[in-house]
DNA sequence: GCAAAAGTGTTCTCTGTACACCCATGT
DNA sequence: ACATGGGTGTACAGAGAACACTTTTGC
């Protein structure tokens, strides 16, 4: 019984995955998924926040159970896989591996073990359809951040351009984000309003 | 590991669900959701089709994923949970057991083994979602039907009425239904039109 | 002729989308 | 002064929701 986890981030306008180096065989030295075996007594979701927490050193941020595979390896394993935002900044990979841990943009990954490839696609589906009707994004920016940062956010997630004034009209309008009063000055133009999630936890609409 | 088919028919203009007696502590003689270990070498998804099987001999209908649990039964257990779409006229429950399995509607549930009511609960929601943007009812009627016939497994799924003329007009122009020409007389009444579903397998727009 | 279900259009509101210019700042 | 991103409003189209009467049949 393992878990397998789905850690995306936005750096550079850019939705990223984390992959890790198999060191055993079948697929050695292929990149992958990371995951993981449930530890006795413990519950799917520990297991998923305990690797997260492991790959990243991130906890308490947006995890959902995706899908649960059964044929990933070709023979009789059942593999529960999650999928995860964390804030890049936040996260510290392991270093020190022999073969360290990476982000790897979505639009340009390696061939992986098994059918990871499948498995990463369909997070990024749902990812998506969540987006839409969710605050998700909350666990991808810091506290305070500018409209122009969550509509890059949101870009890079849909893979597509967003209208600006739309795309304020309706933030705001769902009521998922609130205005600080504070303003970011920063570069040789004006400075941004900052903004703040309403909830620092999954809100469906 | 173990699947766990939450099985949904309409019958009368009812949701209903099929539950079984529990032969096996603990919860020895509640109802409870049919479920069952994984077979050496089977997948997931031939093990709650074959779940499906053997409670209503049906084959061959609409099988989706639902979630899967870990503290169901409150120690170290794994359940992955199905829901199906079974037309209940075709559906054939064992009837010789000492506790024969039955249909029970969704709005009056008995008090289940585990956290089977939770299950259902999800089930449902999901049900009511797909409802919306597929055509998962060909799985609950035969292969004519009037729009009326429709209609009413509809309100019952979303366990509210709906209009007519707008219901017609949605069916239609989203092509999930086609006109087959026939009619269907019935009663003291005009006859209906027979529609038939365009495809008779998951179709998501 | 009456009861019972089938069938049929129009109006309104709301939501999403397209689209272009001025503002505040640093250099 | 100019380059850079911040900030703003309006008009159109499409979808969903509300709503009532005529038609065809069996009895």
């Amino acid at each position: 019984m393992a878990v397998l986890v789905v850690i995306f981030t936005v750096e550079a306008d850019d939705l990223r995955v984390l992959l890790i180096r198999r060191s055993a065989e079948p697929f050695r030295d292929y990149w992958s998924l990371p995951g993981g075996l449930l530890a006795p007594e413990e519950s799917l979701d520990a297991a998923a926040a305990r690797k997260l927490q492991e790959e990243t050193g991130v906890t308490d941020v947006y995890l959902e159970q995706l899908y649960t595979f059964s044929d990933l390896d070709g023979r009789g394993s059942v593999a529960v896989s999650y999928f995860a935002l964390v804030n890049s900044r936040r996260a510290k990979l392991a270093r020190r591996r022999a073969w360290p841990p990476g982000w790897f943009s979505i639009e340009s990954l390696p061939g992986l073990a098994f059918e990871n490839n499948g498995v990463i696609d369909y997070a990024r589906e749902r990812l998506r359809a969540k987006l839409d009707y969710s605050n998700v994004a909350y666990s991808l920016l810091p506290e305070y951040f500018t409209l122009s940062q969550l509509q890059r956010v949101y870009e890079a997630i849909l893979g597509r351009p967003l209208d600006k004034r739309n795309f304020r009209k309706r933030m705001l309008s769902l009521g998922i984000i609130v205005a600080t009063g504070r303003v970011a000055a920063e570069g040789a133009h004006r400075p941004a309003q900052l903004y703040a999630f309403r909830e620092r936890k999954p809100i469906v609409f």
